[in-house]
DNA sequence: GTAACCAATATTGTTGACACTTTAGTCGAC
DNA sequence: GTCGACTAAAGTGTCAACAATATTGGTTAC
């Protein structure tokens, strides 16, 4: 039994797949759980059907496995997993902040900048990581949007999607914050002085910094 | 009615998506032709529900269209799309090739350097381009194997399925072959001598010059 | 006590019928 | 002749019943 909430009383088909995505990658359904169609169907007041069909594209976008006859799980990253696609989202991010300084103006950073400056710090030494994360998502969607690229768009949301819950369990190890709050305002600065090679080098070593913590922090992480 | 052929007697229900993506890459189904479920259903002795399935799967991978109630047809490219691809492609094959090397012995790319000498240069001579693009995809296809990403595979592959007609028809341009072998060659030249950043950066060169082509082109290619 | 079998139940897979939407064509008014 | 409303046809979307498969629990033989 997955969730005995009668239902969510937001409109059933529509809300559905959105609705799975969110609560697999903020595990609220945690890897390995099954998921079953008549449960969900009841849940959200829909068809079988459509449950089956949102189940497609959930694995399509890898994030349940599907094996014939016996149901849908959620699916279970391994560490190898994560590090294939680590390696694949330091490109994809460099290349997104790359094109988002490339087509915005230098001064329409400015807020973030300041946002990163001593509220962020603020945060960080009171260790509200929502709130960390928060602005780390506003930065990312702002940065998403001025690159102008929706097939870059579409892969990054659906790495997003995977690793959300790995990148919060990251943020919230020892001097994680701290540190990334550096690397963040040092590709803040590149992005505000136009920068573009700059920034984009200095956003993939704060991934492939990121990584480095999941490497030594995996046993805590996965 | 797309193709009235009884039946291309495989074994439907396994070779539906499959067919279907090869089809729609190849352009056997150009941008825009309609596809109606029960025909393809009928052709590969399927039930409707599984072609629609199958429908989904590609509308997630951004091969069709769908529009509620109207059906499906292939997808169309404009050109603000395929620059966007090549700009997430650029990035991702050259993580493939420096993957590659890193990961393989230097000496595992010597048949490879040897093809890509006289041989291919007499395919480019005698203008054989299914050849030619048949030993492109030798290529690829061991850089992919020897990188060992499968995140990273499937995203190529994805966007091999959009841009392959494409990019036959600027290999096609004059000039192209030849000067797209020369860089290959030197691409090789790099994995051979297990020079990761180099290759890296040569492909992505190559890639950037492929597009070159499109863009000056475009009229003839879109 | 354990293992092997079997029946009962739960779950997924498939099908066909039916409802709804769009499209194309026909007829008639102006 | 042209425009609009109506009708018929074609196609997609939905659902519920049915079939096939897996799981569970209990019973028996050893």
């Amino acid at each position: 039994m997955v969730n005995s909430r009668p239902t969510p009383r937001t409109n059933g088909a529509t809300a559905l797949l959105p609705a799975l995505r969110e609560r697999i990658a903020r595990h609220a359904l945690p890897p390995g759980t099954k998921l079953l169609e008549n449960d969900l169907a009841i849940e959200f007041g829909v068809s079988r059907a459509k449950v089956r069909d949102a189940f497609g594209v959930l694995e399509q976008r890898g994030l349940i496995r599907r094996i014939p006859n016996r149901g849908a799980e959620v699916a279970r990253l391994d560490l190898s997993q994560v590090f294939e696609i680590y390696a694949v989202r330091e490109m994809l991010e460099g290349l997104c902040v790359r094109l988002a300084v490339e087509r915005a103006k230098p001064q329409s950073w400015q807020d973030l900048v300041q946002l990163f400056g001593r509220p962020m710090e603020a945060i960080v030494k009171r260790g509200e990581f929502e709130d960390y994360i928060a602005n780390l998502d506003r930065l990312r969607s702002r940065t998403l949007e001025a690159a102008g690229n929706g097939v870059l768009a579409d892969m990054l949301d659906s790495i997003n999607d995977k690793t959300r819950e790995i990148q919060r369990r990251i943020i919230i190890l020892p001097g994680r914050a701290a540190e990334g709050l550096q690397q963040h305002r040092a590709v803040l600065a590149a992005m505000r002085k136009g920068d573009a090679a700059k920034a984009e080098e200095l956003r993939r070593a704060n991934i492939r910094n990121s990584r480095e913590y999941l490497e030594r922090f995996q046993n805590f992480v996965l």
